[in-house]
DNA sequence: CGTTCATTGAAACGCTTGTTTGAAAAAATA
DNA sequence: TATTTTTTCAAACAAGCGTTTCAATGAACG
């Protein structure tokens, strides 16, 4: 024998983390109830009880996934948000700075993520579609300040528009948003092969444009009555 | 004993028609993993045995719930396409008439469904988001026919619009649309009880202008280039 | 080297799942 | 009423689930 030759498929990174990896797959692809604690070992190329001693649960397990790939989404958002109005002076950022910061940095994880590139932008959609309860728990944890941040944004953006309208439309831009991001994948066999899903900035920013054409329009007509 | 007192909870409805509305609120609800043929069978006040006897198997029956379901709300949209033709002449209908005639019938049927209300919403819109492949296919065989329908009626409404745009844009309107439908039970969450979601025509409306402003702008801001 | 601790591994634990069975009941038909 | 067909029912089936157990293994440290 030579010096101990390096086992063949040796693991590079901590188990943990492979664990981690493999959950954030399998959840964006088949959902909470679908993935399963033997798929996931499977794929993480770990043992069954591997999980369970690390994360005590599948619950703990799936939580500690979201939580890490959604507050680095988050921080972004609030950080470009900040710069456009540092960079207004005074002024309150335009409903299209408004809208950029909140759709933006999902766009950049998704091109940072080169491993299977749409799984992060399904994996948003379905923390919002998934109807297991604690799921929905975490979610209001995550999104409600977030939330709150950018209905007082657009309060200033829009400060003759009425208060109901405004949270109407934002209601109606993030629920497009996550629609969009859930259905993209469906985007060449919807369009029957004239549109390709491959380029992330391209759509991103036709989300961008597209939410913030509904919400201004729709401001704007309530408004002018 | 005095003539065969009425049982208590007599079905007045035939069993296979108690088991398939039990399917669609619980398939609303919990997703199709989250449905299990027991609580089917429960809330149907059937046996467990009875949804494969009357359908042979839980994927069969959730084809059949879907297919009763969804073909409704697909001829009533063809009907109203039509209605708007005849009522334009030779003129091609409106963006807006387009996307009423999208997203009207299901309001309709929400409305219709007096029972949990917007359960129907939930309903449509998770067969889009629903991870289990064989909900995809029936989708695709059901929706990829009216998708070609509502491209075609688009072109002829903005002729000098470039094919792939028309594509990106009723993609993104329909993507809309299922977000809207998939979050809106939780409007009231949202937005801290500003916005209430009790009034079907209003949500319906907001959101047929909210997809029609976005694709209208959209469309016009790419062929001004 | 010997000891301690963290991690892995294979097997098993209850439990729930979709489905099947065969007899009982009900309904329909003659 | 007698016979056939359809429908219900309780019980069981194998398979898959999350989780636990405990011995084997690895790494870290004195």
């Amino acid at each position: 024998m030579i010096s101990s030759p390096p086992k063949p498929a040796k693991p590079k990174f901590a188990t943990r983390r492979r664990l981690i990896d493999a959950t954030a797959r399998l959840f964006a692809e088949h959902g909470y109830n679908g993935l399963t604690m033997r798929s996931v070992a499977h794929e993480a190329d770990a043992n069954l009880a591997a999980a369970n001693y690390h994360f005590g649960s599948k619950d703990a397990l799936v939580l500690e996934m979201l939580s890490e790939r959604i507050q680095p989404i988050n921080k972004r958002r609030i950080a470009l948000l900040e710069e456009a109005k540092q960079r207004n002076g005074k002024l309150a950022p335009s409903a299209h700075e408004i809208f950029h910061s909140l759709i933006f940095p999902i766009g950049e994880e998704i091109a940072r993520s080169s491993k299977s590139r749409w799984s992060l932008a399904q994996l948003v959609a379905r923390t919002f579609t998934e109807p297991v309860c604690f799921i929905e728990r975490m979610h209001q944890k995550f999104f409600s300040q977030i939330a709150k941040i950018y209905y007082q944004e657009l309060s200033l953006a829009f400060p003759n528009a009425p208060t109901n309208e405004i949270h109407w439309h934002l209601h109606l831009a993030v629920s497009s948003m996550l629609g969009a991001l859930a259905q993209h994948r469906r985007l060449r066999d919807f369009t029957e092969g004239v549109c390709s899903e491959e380029e992330v900035g391209e759509m991103i920013n036709r989300l961008i444009r597209f939410v913030t054409n509904g919400f201004i329009m729709g401001i704007n007509s309530s408004s002018a009555e």
